[in-house]
DNA sequence: GTCTATAACTAGATAGAC
DNA sequence: GTCTATCTAGTTATAGAC
């Protein structure tokens, strides 16, 4: 077995302390230290603190979009027009998945991420969702005909803030539920929570005064 | 008209600055500067850049969480049992108003306080929003009995993360709808919009999967 | 590719004059 | 309460040896 390179190593070990601390609280020697590497390795491996940013969201975001691209295309094969609960859970595993298999510490990144003041990094960040996005929005739209697809669009917003927000605020729920729920299992019984609440929240009827 | 105190010409200069910039991001030095005052000013009225932070949030959700409350007790007086949409309004309008009334910008701020890394700071800005969360869940329970009391807490959890995504994340909803949405009046149909969302989900039957 | 050394700068905090 | 001046410690970034 090879050792990791000096860029994976960086690149790990960015991951982790900006999931941590937050991107701006981090500092190049401390990535460095913890990847075992050379404060100037950051600069030659990858120009500057921002451009090991972009790094670090890239190589793991572009995965995640093909994998929820391929799972839709598997399902529209299936069935013309799949149910809404089955389209849901294509969207949203993917994502929430990755916090018990993989490095559960980029999800909170993920999370961290749509809130930075940088709009550059949030557009990069989206580069490639646009297209998950039209492609869910056109199978939600077949799976719920009665609602015109901006409003669709308002929904699918509100439903990714709900997945964002479970992603990263642990301690808003212990506080709201005084103890009563525990969310260190957001791939079991979270999933399917948010997809009976997002499914219902596409379906509701379009009210009078936005019609 | 007597001037605003220095204290009071920080706190408006720091909100606006972390709101654009995010708390990290905005030296005492700038905020200082834009508010007409000295650099040892922030230490002598507040004693660290951390309090000041505190102080920035301290003197706005209090007032909102107040006005939820009152709103409530107005509604629950009423009538034994409002309709989930009244409770819902109540709820969201308190913050969602804020955004085109007073100072737009504190509100990007909150958003984006629920990312933050600092735990504590987390848990003071819910110090007291953990008597709000109590007085609607009873209100969201009564309003549809089916669902269970736990199960309602992960919903009103989705329901907060759908409110803060919209009042950060314009840019998001720029690019999912390909420029079709115009996010810029949150207090108008998004409003509405959400409470849409929110009721239906709320609303939604128990999967047998969580119960 | 990896290192040391250092430049160039900025941060938060504080002592002490007024 | 407000100022200047300064301390201490941190930051990103780079030049140049190996």
């Amino acid at each position: 077995m090879t050792r990791k390179t000096t860029q994976d190593r960086l690149l790990d070990a960015a991951e982790e302390l900006f999931a941590v601390q937050g991107i701006a609280a981090v500092s190049l020697r401390q990535i460095t230290s913890e990847a075992g590497a050379n404060l100037a390795a950051v600069h030659y491996h990858f120009g500057s603190k921002r451009d090991l940013v972009l790094a670090v969201f890239k190589r793991r975001i572009e995965p995640i979009n093909a994998e929820r691209l391929r799972r839709l295309d598997a399902l529209q094969a299936a069935a013309d027009a799949p149910v809404l609960e089955d389209l849901l859970r294509v969207f949203l595993e993917p994502a929430l998945a990755f916090v018990a298999e993989g490095p559960r510490t980029f999800f909170q990144l993920v999370g961290r991420a749509h809130a930075e003041p940088d709009e550059a990094l949030k557009l990069d960040l989206m580069s490639n969702f646009g297209e998950v996005a039209r492609r869910f929005l056109d199978a939600f739209c077949a799976a719920v005909p009665e609602v015109a697809r901006d409003e669709m669009t308002w929904r699918l917003h509100f439903l990714v803030g709900s997945m964002v927000h479970l992603l990263i605020n642990e301690v808003a729920l212990v506080v709201i539920s005084q103890g009563d729920c525990d969310p260190s299992d957001p791939t079991g019984s979270a999933l399917e929570r948010l997809v009976a609440f997002g499914a219902a929240g596409l379906r509701a009827p379009v009210p009078e005064s936005v019609r």
